[in-house]
DNA sequence: CATATTGATCGTAAAGTTACGATTAATATT
DNA sequence: AATATTAATCGTAACTTTACGATCAATATG
């Protein structure tokens, strides 16, 4: 009858959940935009762009550098942030390959 | 407190946020690459397929559907589910957007 | 008509997330 | 040395997510 149920998942939809939870929430999408346009940016910084507390944002910064995206160097009394980029090229070639799947529907139903 | 006010944050860190909220979960992801593959599937199906209860499923499949992503059609006592074409290229278009703004670091720290 | 199948929804428990203020450890400045 | 600044972590409250079994409405089958 049915299908095995024995599948836990893949190392791809792991992989793909981990990166997309890191991007789930907009406080950490407008953080990588930060990133993104400043190439780098001091903790403090990025907590002045956002209407959020100093703790809220570490605590962002720790999901993001948990997920890999993000790495940060300290630099004096100051912690300096930015992209890891092989990380990031892997987080969109990841995401690039779930996206790249679609072929057009034939039309069995929807 | 749990959620953010949308309004604090552009529509392209909230939009973002909701796909990459959408594929958060390894058993989501599992799901769209079952669309992806067999283009459209009854839910009875996609229950065979992961190691998961009916009731968490069909929750699953509601999270897609609210994000967009998916769209379901009633078959008799069955419901066919396959992908919202229009809206996953909207998500493509979106991510790949944020990801395409990395220019290689020039070196200012990290 | 009676019963089985299908899938959404309800109720609920456990775990996780998000937010903040307070505290702490480290470095900087006076 | 004393104080200020910076950012991580702790503690905590409220909310959300994830999971499941039970139940319900709709359709299908005997």
């Amino acid at each position: 009858m049915g299908a095995s149920k024995t599948t836990t998942y893949s190392i791809q939809e792991n992989s793909v959940a981990k990166y997309a939870k890191a991007l789930s929430h907009p406080a950490r999408v407008a953080i990588m935009n930060l990133l993104l346009k400043k190439q780098a940016c001091v903790c403090g910084d990025i907590v002045d762009e956002l209407p959020l507390s100093q703790s809220t944002v570490s605590q962002h910064l720790k999901a993001l550098k948990e997920a890999g995206l993000i790495k940060g160097d300290i630099e004096g009394a100051s912690v300096c942030y930015c992209i890891d980029e092989k990380e990031w090229t892997k987080a969109k070639t990841q995401l690039n390959q779930l996206f790249e799947k679609l072929y057009i529907n034939t039309g069995k139903c929807c």
